[in-house]
DNA sequence: CGCCGGTTTGAGTCCATTCAAGAGGAGTGG
DNA sequence: CCACTCCTCTTGAATGGACTCAAACCGGCG
């Protein structure tokens, strides 16, 4: 990296480098971007399901959710945000936002209009296209999710979801893989899995008697990485951050196989 | 609609349109897209995960799903397909596919390469505005199924599951909202709702029971659409589609409603 | 006619929930 | 510095929704 001007949008552009090769005009018209930074207090609103919003957020420190409500008072919480993300540019391109954004604790965040994202977008294609990976790849994390609720019991969707947090976690450079503290309570953690605090407390408590991982209060460490992502069957692959990824555990050697009814005529 | 040339890719084209107006010279560019056509049989694969796909495919007919498979052999359908949707463009532009797509019954598909995709996109700004709305639409209907999955009941999920089916099916011209064809067997079915295809059985003879559907083989007509709506806590707005849907029902109210950890400091 | 994939039904089991209560920690105000 | 409160975490017992296993039925098709 090249001597760039000290901004408060570095988080975002260190994220989207990892998308795209950017040029040093390219950072310099990223880092450049109007915005107004603003201190968020622990559970406030970004964006209400319904409303349209003219501006973009990016998280500078802390973490925040998106969520939805069912009408039956339960709450799913879609996908957890740390410092580089862009939170909330579906929410502003689409006609009304679709889902909830709150911050989980303290939050630093800059608001970015959005017509200077799609400017800059246009103006500087690679940075469009990183932009524009990032959304996939957050799809791609959407359809693992999917596939966690929908057909992994309680135990491997916990470990899973540590292994993600992990990686994640690793990959902003916020925490190592081996250890690192989780930002949510067990009632969020719940709210993510599909399950209840209780449950979640139960089965935390499982995979430390099994002498997998070591909690004390929201400090985890991962004692037996290659155990814990076998048993969240953790294949990183859907986070296409490339091959900086550990060994293959198991599962993922049932991932490429071809006996899923195998009837092609 | 003025008149334009016939080509295969109409499907393709009608539902662009819905998501941004298209001046003339884009719809001849999008028609005059370089394409192949080809008939798949019942189950054939049309993307494997963990592949590099050079094409990207538009189903013309039939019907087609996105899957992944987990480690103990479960398997969860991330989404349906029907004519005119793009079936695997973030396949293609991401390095990997970290997904499969597979033919369900017969069907009719046009390969584009991606790299004409990505050229008209360029050269048409409004074309890849209207495929950028398309995948946050795709985004939105995921979140959708992650509320479904995480915090709704087998009842519930599946009487969602119709209504999304009911309007998709109508807005692609396809069918009538109030009665229609599944294209799927329940045991696909269970893969969508994480159930299996026994629960998903009795879960329809039970909305059938309460005259909310009527069922004949794979028939399916929609007796009470407002019920149905409200036991699947079922609000439109996430797919996008503009003004035209029904009625709110009950559960669209409580979506807005700012009961939920109210506390911003 | 007989096969085959899909649907239907029943009985028993289990994973996760609900309900309820207690313990631990952090922050606040007296 | 302590008392108080709120939130989170923890634990137990009972309930229940969805699953498993298994068999029978049905309709289409070769």
């Amino acid at each position: 990296m090249s001597i760039l001007p000290l901004s408060p949008l570095t988080p975002m552009l260190r994220k989207l480098q990892r998308w795209a090769a950017l040029s040093d005009p390219d950072r310099a018209a990223l880092l450049d971007l109007p915005h107004k930074i603003r201190h968020l207090a622990p559970n406030q609103f970004i964006v209400h399901e319904g409303e349209k919003a003219g501006y973009s957020c990016v998280l500078l420190s802390g973490f925040a959710v998106r969520h939805k409500v069912a009408g039956n008072g339960g709450r799913q919480i879609l996908s957890l945000h740390m410092a580089g993300d862009l939170v909330d540019l579906q929410n502003s391109l689409l006609d009304v936002a679709d889902h909830n954004v709150q911050a989980i604790g303290r939050v630093e965040a800059a608001y970015i209009p959005v017509e200077a994202i799609t400017a800059l977008a246009a103006d500087h294609p690679a940075v469009g296209r990183a932009m524009w990976r990032e959304t996939l790849v957050e799809g791609s994390i959407f359809r693992e999710s999917l596939l966690n609720l929908g057909r992994r019991d309680a135990r491997a969707r916990t470990a899973h979801f540590l292994c993600e947090m992990a990686l994640r976690l690793e990959a902003a450079g916020l925490a190592v893989r081996e250890r690192f503290e989780l930002p949510v309570t067990q009632e969020q953690m719940g709210d993510m899995l599909g399950l209840t605090s209780v449950h979640v407390n139960r089965t935390l408590q499982s995979l430390g008697a099994d002498g997998i991982i070591d909690r004390r209060q929201r400090d985890v460490a991962i004692h037996d990485w290659d155990r814990l992502a076998k048993t969240g069957d953790f294949d990183p692959a859907y986070l296409h951050l490339g091959g900086a990824v550990p060994a293959q555990t198991g599962a993922a050697a049932l991932y490429g196989r071809e006996t899923v009814r195998p009837d092609a005529a």
